[in-house]
RNA sequence: GCCAAUGUAGCUCAGUUGGUCAGAGCAGCUGAUUUGUAAUCAGCCGGUCGGCGGUUCGAAUCCGUCCAUUGGCUCCA
């Protein structure tokens, strides 16, 4: 008899050999006939898998993530069978679950496929699934691993099989498909109750770009299918949120062929938008001692030299412009932070100035590739609300403690209460893809971890490989209202910069001393952050950032004096209002006014003009009655002061 | 940059196998209407069917190429 120990900490005695699954049995049925995966002493194995010794033991299913990624990666192989049954001879890549379903690369081996396949393929794995074909796991030898994948002439395997140890080769059956896989996998293919598969792209063999093109089919399946149609419903929601559908709606920003692909041109209304955002981080700033600064567009690529930039991204800044008669050579920008850096050194330092901030909305031009390009969340010149912060060691932690304090009051304001904190370190196996001494990299990625202790951030993880080329990252993922991912501002320690560009201030002691910097950007870029917050709106802006705020509808001709009047009145009070005059029926103005997203809509005709009153609409809520125009702008002042709290 | 798909009026789209196929709705303009909480009516304007080549008696429709967009891949200071 072997002891299992269950999440609540419970300790049930079982014969040596007993399966997650029979575990699950002896709890309820209804356990059974859910369970996906089991997680024996924090290792994912198979719910049929036997345990032999003393275990902890938590049984996995749709509602864990964990459980809900071995459902999605037996639906790969599923799918793998399927379209094994349907096009023999193919051969297959890697077929891995990710966050939300599934892929597998596929070699179609001479098979034309299209979009227009993909339904026949969900046939057969909808007619496979009912089939509740078991996954059976089955160790081999990597000479016998490499005897089966040579027969079926599948030289994908075949190299994933040939960097594996002997030993460590495990094959899973299902039906009539057999795969390479460490699993694990799902008791039978009969949990699968709802298969969608969503896209069908092309994908590089290994992410490489030099080999084989393989097709990516990718899917999503579910053991239910109203949450299937559930998530069907919130792929729609995300497509009518498309920041690109409604930056073009509500006029807020445009492309122009004639101007060029990844420039975006503000529209008034965005420019408004982009304005407020703007002024509202610059009077935080204002409060943080933080010192506006502004330089030019272009620099001597000599300081991207300095700053390492012209090394490591040359091939993906725009080339470089120079003068008609010297030749000298200038990049469009590609950071502000050479130039601030410059700012520092117009003149000495003393430890009693530090710390210095210099802040800037400055323009950046990088060349995306051109497939990269994507609305405004991914373009080739954006402006980014960057500041760069200069101060002792001693203040490091105090500075980047004010940082983040801007990072939460701009995401309170904008309503993003759920958010992750990724701390992004280098990738300790490649050190050649970054600048500086390792004792840099030691002090600041010690610095950010200790802050991150310090303050207590809920939700923190850590990524390798995720730093910038010369420092450490901390960056905020904020979670928006479909629940969707999207990083934001970043928080970057910096020793290399400084030893760069010899910055220097003289301390207490009358020597010479390297600041540390900070690199930082609360909205990340203008331009991606009011994409975010297109989708993450609607479209529907928090009163203080709507670029119109009232509309006011006269019920005819009769009242546009009145209108007028209260539109006067709205301005001076510093209400971004406009007039509906069509000749049109208040239902329309009303409609069209709704559609627009503006957040207040003033009716007046004869009643609201006698009393000096406005009849309040609100957008999407409806009728709030009757207002005196005073009180109507005490409302709006008290609902803008309540966002901005 | 690579693979695939798409590209018709400002916007959203329809155009069967190449031959009155250049259309609709919305927007815009003009006129009528003077309107009370999500679309008043009528008329008009508007496109060398992404660009350039080619096949054909004839191309929005077929082929090539370039550009752009979309979905992925790779990349992202």
């Amino acid at each position: 008899m072997i002891n299992i120990t269950l999440p609540d900490n419970s300790v049930k005695p079982f014969e040596e050999g007993v399966t997650g699954l029979d575990i699950a049995k002896s709890i309820s049925e209804g356990l059974a006939r859910n369970v996906l995966a089991a997680k024996v002493n924090g290792q994912v194995m198979d719910a049929t898998r036997s345990i032999r010794e003393d275990a902890k033991v938590e049984l996995l299913t749709w509602n864990n993530d964990e459980g809900k990624a071995t459902m999605w990666h037996s639906s790969a192989h599923l799918m793998a069978e399927a379209i094994e049954q349907l096009y023999p001879g193919v051969k297959f890549g890697i077929g891995p679950d990710i966050e939300n379903g599934f892929y597998y690369d596929v070699d179609f081996n001479g098979y034309e496929i299209s979009s227009e396949d993909l339904p026949k393929i969900e046939k057969k794995m909808k007619e496979l699934a009912k089939e509740k074909q078991t996954f059976t796991r089955k160790d081999v030898s990597k000479k016998e691993a490499l005897d089966y994948f040579s027969k079926k002439g599948d030289e994908y395997k075949l190299e994933l099989i040939n960097e594996l140890e002997d030993g460590e080769i495990s094959f899973y059956e299902s039906g009539t498909f057999v795969d390479l896989c460490r699993g694990p996998h799902v008791p039978d293919t009969g949990h699968i109750k709802a298969v969608k598969l969503t896209s069908i792209a092309g994908a590089y063999w290994r992410g490489n770009e030099n080999r084989k093109q393989l097709t990516r089919i990718y899917g999503i399946t579910f053991p239910k299918k109203k949450e299937l149609d559930e998530y069907l419903e919130l792929l729609e929601e995300a497509k009518k949120r498309d920041h690109r559908k409604l930056g073009k709606e509500l006029e807020i920003f445009t492309f122009s062929q004639s101007v060029g692909s990844g420039l975006p041109l503000w529209l008034p209304k965005g420019a408004i938008l982009r304005e407020k955002l703007e002024s509202y981080l610059k009077e935080l700033q204002k409060q943080g001692g933080y010192d506006p600064v502004i330089s030019p567009h272009i620099g001597n690529v000599n300081l991207y030299k300095t700053s390492g930039h012209y090394q490591k991204y040359s091939e993906d800044s725009f080339k470089p412009i120079s003068t008609p008669i010297e030749g000298e050579e200038f990049f469009l920008k590609p950071m502000n932070c050479p130039h601030h850096c410059e700012i520092y050194k117009a003149k000495p330092h003393s430890y009693k100035d530090l710390p210095i901030r210099y802040a800037e909305f400055g323009t950046v031009y990088r060349y995306e590739q051109s497939g990269e390009l994507h609305g405004l969340t991914r373009v080739r010149g954006f402006t980014q609300d960057d500041a760069h912060i200069f101060c002792r060691p001693d203040q490091l932690k105090e500075e980047f403690i004010g940082v983040m304090d801007i990072i939460m009051k701009i995401f309170k304001a904008l309503d993003f209460k759920d958010y992750v904190t990724q701390i992004s370190l280098r990738d300790p196996d490649r050190k050649e893809d970054y600048i500086g001494s390792d004792e840099n990299w030691d002090k600041s990625e010690q610095a950010i971890k200790e802050v991150a202790d310090e303050v207590d951030l809920p939700n923190v993880v850590v990524e390798y490989g995720e730093a910038a080329f010369y420092g450490p990252k901390m960056d905020f993922m904020v979670k928006d209202a479909l629940g969707r991912k999207w990083q934001l501002g970043t928080i970057q320690v910096d020793y290399n910069l400084p030893e760069r560009f010899d910055l220097e201030y003289t301390g207490s002691d009358n020597q010479a001393h390297r600041p540390i910097m900070i690199h930082r950007a609360p909205f990340g870029s203008m331009e991606r952050f009011v994409a975010v917050l297109l989708e993450h709106t609607a479209g529907k802006f928090p009163l203080w950032l709507a670029p119109e705020q009232v509309k006011i509808l006269p019920i005819s001709e009769k009242y546009h004096n009145y209108g007028q009047k209260v539109l006067k009145f709205l301005k001076n009070a510093d209400i971004r209002a406009q007039i509906d005059e069509r000749s049109e029926k208040t239902g329309r103005k009303i409609r069209d006014a709704e559609l627009e997203k503006v957040p207040y809509m003033l009716i007046v005709g004869e009643k609201e003009e006698e009393s000096n009153n406005v009849s309040v609409r609100k957008q999407g809520e409806g009728d709030l009655g009757s207002y005196d125009i005073e009180s109507f702008v005490t409302l709006i002042n008290d609902e803008i002061k309540e966002q901005l709290k």
